[in-house]
RNA sequence: CGGGAAGUAGCUUAGCUUGGUAGAGCACCUCGUUCGGGACGAGGAGGUCGCAGGUUCAAAUCCUGUCUUCCCGACCA
């Protein structure tokens, strides 16, 4: 890819609105730009990175046995008068009214929706389990967005619903993909922790949210660090200093960015819009969901914000945009771009053919932060390449080069 | 929603106290010199000073209202 074609527009000072590392870097290096409070265009180097998280989720779930199906953001009332929430959700839901007036909503969340999908087919134990889920974008009229991509009005997620017949499997469920999502995160280059928390809005019996510690988060986590254990500290009387429930020792705490959560939800939804099958003996039982989110939006600002420098961003090899970043800084156009086009062969390139100076290209070079960048410098005509790999830099020939990249 | 702050060119901002019709840096266009870590010089383009009303001979500046954005808090799958 050519960086002239891209739409990269990097910029030497952040915008005044920005406040954390991880969104000033973000609006700087080009991923994204505002359009509303909480509402962010992703530009095209942002979206490749979120399509590399959403390839990482796709290969995990799709390995559990899930489908991915797609629902409309734009739900009717009838739905959520179904299930009781239009009264009970409050002012975070987004609502509208269509040309005739009638009512709907923009949704936060897809429990409604997946279950008036599912019910007039899962009607027999035969046809469960069953697990489906969605990449989309949410709405939720949030009082106060929040740090750029960390709290927005508008964010994209991932959406997983579980249907079970009955409590144990719903628990398999729960457990498989808990340890499916830790993979998820680490795949991103997320350390994550894992703790109990309240069911909230969506309702239901027991639930997890998965952490990435960092002082920008908005959930205070109490821990143990010599253990596992943890819990959200809206869910819980215990303090720091307490003895954790395990006996590990005292509770730390710590300020979490919440990037995922799971969620036994029983039979709210089954029961309340009337999803139930029969079993051999043809008795009516009703259907035992769970649903599992994971921030996506979120999660690429987590990543930026934990990896990143305060000069430029650092991407983990996994969700990197492009493998290297060729900065030419000669005129020999022609040299230059078969040496390009030979290394896109293999791997997801991007040229710097911009007509800029070398010191301009070096410090967007270093706002992007692609691993790996190939500098083709004043020797290239003499065989030499420089090789920058994590601020290390060798120069090397040309077929040392194509050596090391076996290309 | 309570408290605080701020809206002047794409970005960062000066000017506002003390009213006289807008200035800089970066980015952009032209020319020249530069040419490996955000070059320099000269010239140029770009602004309903968030919006509306008021005061005044005159408003970016004073007054009122309103919208927007950010921060703290409360709230929150």
């Amino acid at each position: 890819m050519k960086q002239s074609h891209l739409y990269v527009p990097t910029l030497k000072e952040a915008p005044k609105d920005a406040e954390v590392k991880s969104h000033k870097l973000m609006l700087r290096a080009g991923l994204i730009k505002q359009t509303a409070a909480g509402i962010y265009t992703y530009l095209p180097l942002g979206l490749k990175v979120l399509k590399n998280i959403e390839a990482i989720i796709r290969e995990e779930l799709d390995a559990l046995g899930c489908s991915e199906l797609l629902m409309p953001a734009l739900q009717p009332k009838d739905l959520w008068d179904e299930s009781g929430r239009w009264d009970d959700y409050g002012p975070e839901l987004m609502r509208l009214k269509d040309r005739k007036d009638r009512e709907f909503c923009l949704g936060p969340t897809h429990e409604e929706v997946i279950t008036a999908v599912v019910r007039d087919v899962l009607t027999s134990y035969k046809k469960l389990p069953l697990a489906l889920y969605q990449i989309q974008t949410k709405y939720r009229d949030e009082m106060r967005p929040r740090f750029g991509l960390m709290r927005g009005r508008e964010f994209i997620m991932k959406d997983l619903y579980t249907f079970s017949k009955d409590v144990d499997d719903m628990n398999h469920w729960y457990e498989t993909v808990k340890e499916a999502y830790s993979r998820i995160f680490e795949r991103c280059g997320l350390s994550t922790k894992i703790v109990a928390s309240n069911t909230g809005e969506i309702g239901g019996i027991e639930a997890h949210e998965f952490m990435v510690m960092s002082e920008v988060g908005e959930d205070t986590i109490l821990y143990s660090p010599s253990s596992t254990y943890g819990i959200n500290a809206e869910a819980t009387t215990l303090q720091a200093g307490d003895m954790a429930p395990d006996a590990s020792g005292p509770l730390k705490s710590g300020k979490g960015i919440e990037v995922g959560n799971i969620f036994k939800i029983g039979t709210k939804y089954s029961d309340t819009m009337g999803a139930a099958y029969q079993d051999q003996e043809g008795h009516m039982h009703p259907i035992q969901m769970a649903s599992y989110g994971i921030g996506i939006s979120r999660t690429l600002m987590a990543v930026v914000e934990e990896h990143a420098t305060e000069d430029g961003l650092r991407w983990p090899a996994s969700l990197t945009p492009f493998d290297y970043h060729v900065l030419p800084l000669t005129d020999d156009a022609t040299a230059t771009d078969a040496f390009y086009q030979r290394l896109a062969k293999s791997y997801k390139v991007l040229l710097d053919d911009r007509r800029e100076r070398a010191g301009v290209k070096f410090k967007d070079a270093g706002l992007i932060g692609i691993p790996r960048r190939v500098i083709l410098g004043k020797t290239f005509k003499d065989g030499f390449v420089e090789l920058e790999v994590n601020g290390e830099k060798e120069t090397l020939t040309v077929a040392e080069f194509w050596q090391s990249v076996n290309a």
